[in-house]
Formats: C-alpha cells, structure tokens, sequence
RNA sequence: GCGAACUUGGCGGAAUGGUAGACGCAGGAGACUUAAAAUCUCCAGCCCGUACGGGCGUGCGGGUUCGAGUCCCGCAGUUCGCACCA
C-alpha cells in the first residue's frame, strides 16, 4: 500500500502531537487528588487494564480511544475525572519466555510494560499516569497480600482437599471458570483430576448477594447480567436422603444412605431409579466390588473430557444392584450410576422421574425402566393420560401420588418438603451452581499465597509486619513444575506461632485474583495500605468501566465478590464496583492467504488493477474473511506504524468513526486514509477561519441569514454531539461533526470571495470554528489543541475549556420542510415556519401542485397535521 | 437443546411511530494541473420514464395505525452466550 506523501500536509501531527502532550503534562489537568474535591462531581473512567504482552494491539487502541472520549468529555463537563492505567502483569506468557528465550520474567513484563506504555502515551490518552501500577510489582501485590490475611480473619478463605482441574500442559490447577469443553482456557490441554490441598476463596458466601445486586445495575448490558444471573445459578428445591435397602456387609455406614438434591420434590411419587455420578463415592465402592462397574466408571472419567462425549450426549448407565428405599411408600428402587450425573453439582445423585424429565425418560426407554405420569397437564383426560417420547416437565394437578393427590405442583411441592422433614430424610434447601473459588496455583510467576505451613501449627499466616512475601530473584526454569518450590532456600522459613522450622507456601495466586481489586487500588496507588478509605469510598464505584464482552463472567464476577470481601473486612465501603458497564466490539480485519496456503500480513498484500497480489509481485493472493485481528491469522495491523504514518488523532477518528463501539469494527485502509483526510481537511477549513477574522470579533444586534443559518447549524451539531456521546452513540458524534465542518468550509467560501462579509458571518464562522474544536477534542485532542491556539493563541488549553452550550433559541430551524402525504404515501413538500398556523400549513400543502394534482376527483375524509412535522391526507372514493 | 441479540444500498451504518438510506468508505462524472497526487463541485437504493413523475423498497408472512425500519404476533436466517444443573 502507497505511503501518503508529507509534502501536502497542512497539519503536521509528528510535530504536534509531542507538544500539547507536554504541555497538558505540565499543566497537570489529567491528575487529580486521592480525595475527591469537594467542589465538583466525581467521575471515574476505567477500561480494563491490559495484560503486557508486549505490543499494544488496535483492540486496546479501540478500547481506550472509547474511555478517553468519556474521560474529556466528563471533563469538560465539569467532572473531576479519575483514569488511571496500569498493567495485569502477572501471568504464564512471562514463564514461557523464560524458558523459551531465558530473560527473567521480571525484565520481561517490565521492558513490555515500558513499550506498550510509551506507545499508550503517544496516542495522548488523558490518562493521571501518577497512578499507574503494575500487579507484579511487591507495591501491589504485598497489598493484594494483606487483603488475603484479611480474608483469612473474616473466614472468607479456606483451605480444602479437593479435586482439581488440572491442566498438564500448563501444569497447574485451573478453577472451573477456566474449563472450557473439558479443555483449559489457555493452553487448550484436555483437563485432568486430580486431587489436591487448594486455598479456596469463599464466593459462594456471597451467592445471594451477587443475584441480588445484579437487579440494582441497571447500567450493565442486560446479556451480561443474564449470564452472571445463570452462571450463579441459584435453584430451589429439597435435599433427600435416600437409605440403602438392605446395605450390603463391610459397606462404609457413612454411604448407608444416597443424599440427592432435586428442584422437583412433588415428582416424588413418579421415581424409578437413582443415578449417582461415576465419581460418586458409592460408585467407587461398587467399582471395588465389581470389575464391570470400575469398567464403566473408566470409560465415563476418558469421555469426559471429550468435546465428543458432551455432543454425542447420549445416556448411558450401569446398575449396581443397589436399591434404595422410597421415603413415602413402602417400595425400593435400583441405584444406578449414569455417564449424565455431574458430581459437583447439587449432591452427585438425582431421583430419576421419567415422566417429568426429558432426560430421565430417554434413560428409563433405554433400559426399560417405568415411566409413570404424575403431573396431569391442564385440560388433559387422567384416563387417556400417557407419556410416551416426551416428557412433561410443566405445572398441572397431581396423579399417582399418594397423599399429594389432586394438589397444584406448587402446593405438591411444599407439601412434600413438610412431610420429608417430619419424617427427618430431608429438607428444603436452596442449591447454587456457583462454587467457591480456587486460586492456588503452581507458578512462579504470581502473587504469593502469604501463608507458612508449620508440623506443629499447621497453615499460620504471615505476619502483617513480614509483608510482602516477595518472590525471589534467583530462580530457574529448566525443569517442569513450580521454580518456587524447587528453589533451594526460599521456602524454608521459621514458624511465626512456634519458632520451629517451617515451610512457605509455594503456591501463588491465579492472576484473576490481581484484576478483582485494582480498580480500588487505583484510588490511592502508593498508599501502606491496600486501600485508603477516604479514597477508595469516594471514588468507587468506577462510574464507568470499558472493556470487552469476554470478561463478562469471570473477571466481573470475581470482582464483584472482591469488592464485598473487602466491604466486610472494613477496606472499603461499597458493594457493587462498576456502576456502568460498556462491552466494546472487537477490531478485525480481511484475512490473505498467498498460493502456497500461507497467512500473509495486510503489509505483504497490495491491491493492483490485477486484483490483490504478494506486494511487488504478480503473484495473487487469496483475501479471506473478515475475522477478529490475530496473530495467528495474521490480519493485524500495529498501531505504532499507524501512528507514525498518520498520527494519533486519525487513529483514533477512525477507530471511533463508521461503527456503533458495541459492535466490531473493520480496519481497513481506505477507512483509516480517510480519516486522515478529514482530520487535514477540518485542521485547513479552521486555520483558515483563524487568519482571516479577529479572535475577538462581536456578534452584531443584526446578523444576516447566512450568518443565522450557520449560528443554528453549529448550536444543533453542540446539541446533537452532546446527545450522542452521552448514549455512547460515538459514530454518530463524528457524523455530527462532519456535517459541521462541511457547513463551516461552505461559509468560509463565502467570506472568501465576497468583499463584503455579510453581517454577523465573521462571528459565526469563528463560533462555528471554537465549536469544532472542542466538540471533536475527546476524539482528536491534539488537532483540537492545535487548532483551538490557532483561533486564539490567548485561550489556553482546549482541554481545559468547558463544553460547549447549545443556546435553546438557536436549536430550531427558521424555515421548515413539511412532508405532505397522501393515504401514508409521500406526494410533495411544503416550506412552513416554526409553529406557523395549521390551517395556512394544510392549505399550502392541499396547494402544493403534484397533491393538488393526485388529490382531483378524491374527497379528503381527513386531514392529518402533526405541527413541524407532516401532513396526511386521507381521501376516499 | 435452552437463552439473548441482530437482519436497512456495493460496504460500515443513521433514523423521539412522521420526507428511509444522515455521515463515512468504495464508485461515477467534472473542475484545477503539462501530467499525476492533493483539493474542490456534482451524481448515486432498484425498476419504468428524456423529463415532470410513477411503481417497488428496511429478511419473509400477518396485525395495530391517518402513517411502521421503529409497536404486536408468527416464520426464516445470522451471531453470541450457556449447555447432561437433577
């Protein structure tokens, strides 16, 4: 693709851009206090931080050209406006470099940190960079430290033998969140179990609460709700003890009775089997009695895993012989174990009903089970009533069911929730899909888990005074596993309870435990403390938190439940972190393939009269779809190059131009040359605006039509700017402004060839040129700053000015087109003034010819006049 | 399978129930130029018509309304999320 020639360039950003980037340095205006001041409204903007891979990609352009568009904006709204940045910096890329490349995962993150942020800074985000922090730095992860101790003493914290996700590519745990098809989030490896001693934050305290809130954040997507909504899934229903017809000899007594949780206790009456999951642990004992159980139960821990087996789904289960007893009739039914039992949901057993569960029914036909209807739909017939492939899993009257006979399902419901805890084998519970949260993790490169494991004491916290537990310097990569565990002295330490030889917890924290608090860390980033109250209590909640749809479950979530933990533990005194949520859309761009197969960059690709080709070649190219930007595919663009070939400015115009933030974009090169093109176009039209009228040109008590038509022009672009970007409608903001510019470069002709200016035009097109400026500010700040000094090098800084007011009067137009139809159909057009009478409007329009002409020989029933806006008339015959 | 969102020119998209297609990209014609680039002007939903104008148009089928891209019902397609949740 051709370079754009320099020569031509009215508006030189490579100077400009470095200057009002010091200059707003030096003025201080993005800082603000830890404290908020009192004499302005609070407003804090943050996008997620990003985790320093190296490059800052055109997604991360995207995201915080949208939150810096936000954070001028609030500004110049008289906001005291926190927009902080900082890095994610812990993280497995950074071990996998030094093993791969053997620099220290240190040098690593902090030289990436350095790069991205340099290219953060040319792009002239508003950003109070006195703020920033890195979670990989003992600054912050030492507080992180404290907060888990703190946790600890609130019982928020709890250490667990358990199964695990374990990942063995990666070689470490993953909590269920970052299990994806029986696959780890990151590596992709086919997860396997195993059990081990996990430190487990306590979520599920507050389960009801995470609902609850939900409700309250009316500023959030309403899909992301619903999927924290479903993700906490909270269910109603009886937890039922089932005891083992006559229990076989040596059986462990604990397992004499099936504990099974079910949201369907008034189905009870329709049962005709018991499933437990294969990891039950009355499968286990029936897989040591019996060769062909341990069979099944094996092939059922191999499939898993599989994406087949989840899609394949098909039912499968093996009778142990086992029978358990009916709790209200005097009847037994067989115990089987079943491939779609999940253990860690509800108890790992369900009564099996097959006429109110799908599921259930394809498992009875299967293996010949009964399938007895106990709910009667309404308006069906007793007597005829059968199921047969399907299940009815709706409300209706009760059959078949003993003392429950003739109730609602409802009624049925609770009736049998009273009789099962008189009888004592069970009782109404209420059952959460959410599980607590595992974060321990066997890496070096994290936060670590401030605990010292004592023969004597058992796990003892690090001492507050012993903070930060800080990684070591000296380890090495050279073999599998956890470097802190295998290094030689680091672990080895004295038991703060005893004095006794003791040993540090080598596991660290998952990186999402860094990203649940950084937001309140932002408030007070240097404080001893992990937060300081007057702070993090006046700037939190985050008014508005940018960032991409994919962390709408978990880093949100976690989140979320940070901010109650440390409510409860007296650091901070909100609950909810992020009062307005925005998902953006991704960045992606056409994909090439050259003849041998092989991804090309957009670089190696040129369009030719030929079509597209290998650049400086003949040799074609294959463009592919448009996908999300990525290495793999090669269909990135590097916002370092853009910038230096058109500046920050155009790129930002273009990031936030053509398509709604919410929706993905496409990169393309002609967009983003256009964008450059209006940037030069709007910087010539205003320069030229400031050299010919006087900064401090009077508007006249009389001004001319032309000068009238341009002042209203400018007041409806202030309005409509205003309204746009309030409702994140940022592309129509940049329509807005285009509008204006071409009105203003209209006028501006006018004043060039005309000797005399007609009255008022001076100060219209110098009110129409401040204007632009400030109302394209958030988008192109540099341009702005650069243009706003050329109208009036005695003004200051435009990011400093206040937004631009639309004055009421100016808002109306002085002439209007009203649309006349006939029957709904558009048939000609009238001139009206504002509110002019509505009789001379329907005349005119019944004048207008083409109407008059359609209206000849028809009798007008009705005539429909909505004031300023149309007219309607609606004939018979 | 369940749930949600979306569906408008060649493309991205705009439109408090009131002139559909603003604005941009790509395209066409012209001006300037020795020429090109840049810039500027004009055209542009589809069909018929020299034109005035007319017909058809916001995925498809209905409905409400003087008037529907917009509201309601049904259908189709696309995308995303969840997925054996007892």
């Amino acid at each position: 693709m051709s370079q754009s020639t320099s020569t031509s360039l009215s508006y030189d950003f490579h100077t400009v851009e470095p200057k009002w980037q010091a200059a707003w340095d030096s003025a201080g205006i993005f800082t603000v206090p830890d404290v908020p001041p009192a004499d302005r409204p609070k407003y804090y903007v943050l996008e997620m931080f990003p985790y320093p891979s190296g490059q800052l990609h055109m997604g991360h352009v995207r995201n915080y050209a949208l939150g810096d568009v936000i954070a001028r904006y609030k500004r110049a709204r008289g906001y005291a406006v926190l927009h902080p940045m900082g890095w994610d910096a812990f993280g497995l890329p950074a071990e996998n470099a030094a093993r791969e490349r053997g620099v220290h995962p240190r040098e690593w993150t902090l030289n990436n940190i350095a790069a991205m942020r340099a290219t953060l800074q040319r792009l002239g985000f508003s950003l109070n960079w006195d703020r920033e922090i890195a979670t990989c730095l003992p600054d912050y992860y030492g507080k992180q430290q404290k907060l888990f101790l703190d946790f600890l003493a609130a019982g928020l914290v709890e250490r667990r033998e358990s199964w695990v996700n374990w990942d063995p590519v990666d070689q470490t745990v993953l909590a269920n969140e970052q299990v994806v098809d029986g696959k780890g989030w990151r590596s992709g490896a086919p997860i396997e179990k195993k059990q081990l001693s996990q430190w487990f934050l306590k979520i599920t305290d507050f389960a009801q609460s995470l609902l609850d809130g939900l409700g309250k954040l009316d500023r959030w997507p309403e899909r992301v709700r619903t999927m924290q909504e479903r993700w906490i899934g909270r269910s109603e229903g009886a937890r039922i003890r089932f005891s083992l017809h006559q229990p076989p000899a040596g059986l462990d007594t604990n397992l004499n009775a099936v504990e099974v949780f079910t949201t369907r206790p008034d189905t009870l009456f329709g049962m005709s089997f018991l499933a437990i999951a294969p990891d039950h642990p009355l499968a286990a004992w029936a897989a040591a009695q019996n060769a062909e159980a341990a069979e099944f139960v094996a092939e059922c821990r191999r499939l898993g895993t599989s994406v087949e087996a989840v899609e394949t789904a098909e039912k499968r289960g093996f009778d142990t012989g086992l029978r358990v007893n009916h709790p209200f009739m005097d009847k037994s039914f067989p115990v089987w174990i079943a491939n779609f039992v999940l253990m860690d949901y509800g108890t790992g057993a369900l009564f099996g009903c097959p006429a109110g569960d799908q599921r259930d029914l394809d498992f009875a036909h299967k293996y010949n089970l009964p399938v007895l209807p106990v709910v009667l739909p309404p308006g069906k017939d007793q007597a005829d009533y059968t199921i047969t492939t399907q299940a009815y899993a709706g409300d209706g009257v009760m059959i078949n069911s003993g003392f429950l006979d003739g109730l609602s399902t409802s009624d049925a419901r609770s009736a049998a929730i009273t009789r099962l805890e008189e009888q004592g084998v069970g009782e109404g519970v209420t059952n959460w899909r959410l599980r607590d949260w595992g974060i321990s993790r066997q890496r070096y490169w994290g936060c670590p888990i401030p605990v010292i494991h004592c023969e004597t004491c058992g796990p003892v916290a690090v001492p507050d005074a012993q903070l930060p537990v800080e990684l070591p310097e000296d380890v090495t990569f050279d073999r599998p596993g956890n470097p802190l565990d295998h290094h030689p002295t680091w672990k080895h330490t004295t038991c703060p309870c005893c004095g006794k030889p003791a040993l540090r917890e080598t596991d660290t924290c998952d990186t999402f435990v860094d990203s649940s608090w950084y937001f309140a860390r932002f408030t007070a980033p240097h404080a001893p403390t992990p937060t300081v109250r007057a702070a993090a209590d006046g700037w939190l909640p985050v008014d508005q938190y940018i960032g991409g749809i994919e962390h709408a479950i978990l880093h949100l979530l976690y989140a979320r439940f940070f901010t109650r933990a440390m409510h409860r533990t007296d650091n901070l005194d909100v609950d909810e972190p992020f009062a307005g949520l925005f998902t953006q859309g991704m960045v992606s761009h056409e994909s090439y393939k050259d003849s041998a197969g092989n991804w090309l960059y957009p670089e190696e690709v040129e369009r030719t009269a030929n079509g597209v080709v290998k650049t400086g070649t003949t040799e074609p190219v294959t463009v592919g779809r448009v996908e999300k930007m990525s290495k793999s595919k090669r269909n990135t663009v590097a916002p370092v190059a853009i910038i230096e070939r058109f500046g920050a400015d155009t790129a930002r115009w273009f990031v936030l131009s053509d398509s709604p933030p919410e929706r993905d974009m496409e990169w393309t090169e002609a967009g983003v040359a256009g964008a450059a093109r209006f940037a030069q176009r709007l910087f010539r039209t205003v320069s030229a605006i400031a050299a010919r009228v006087p900064a401090n040109t009077a508007c006249p008590e009389e001004i001319s039509a032309q000068a009238d038509a341009l002042r209203r022009a400018t007041h409806r672009t202030i309005a409509a700017v205003t309204e746009a970007l309030e409702s994140f409608a940022i592309n129509v903001a940049v329509a807005r402004i285009h509008e204006l510019t071409s009105a203003l470069a209209e006028a501006e002709k006018t004043i060039a060839k005309d000797k005399d200016t007609p009255a008022g035009l001076d100060f219209a097109l110098r009110e129409a040129a401040r204007t632009l400026c400030l109302l394209s500010a958030p988008m192109m700040p540099h341009l702005a700053e650069e243009m706003f000094a050329e109208l009036d090098p005695k003004a200051g800084l435009a990011a400093s000015q206040d937004w631009p007011q639309a004055e009421p009067d100016l808002l109306a137009a002085t002439s209007l087109t009203i649309a006349v139809q006939i029957m709904g159909k558009l048939r000609g057009t009238v001139q009206a003034e504002p509110d002019e009478d509505p009789a001379a409007v329907l005349a005119r329009a019944e004048a207008e010819p083409n109407v008059a002409r359609l209206l000849e020989g028809k009798r007008i029933v009705k005539r429909v006049h909505v004031p300023n806006r149309i007219v309607n008339f609606v004939t018979a015959g």
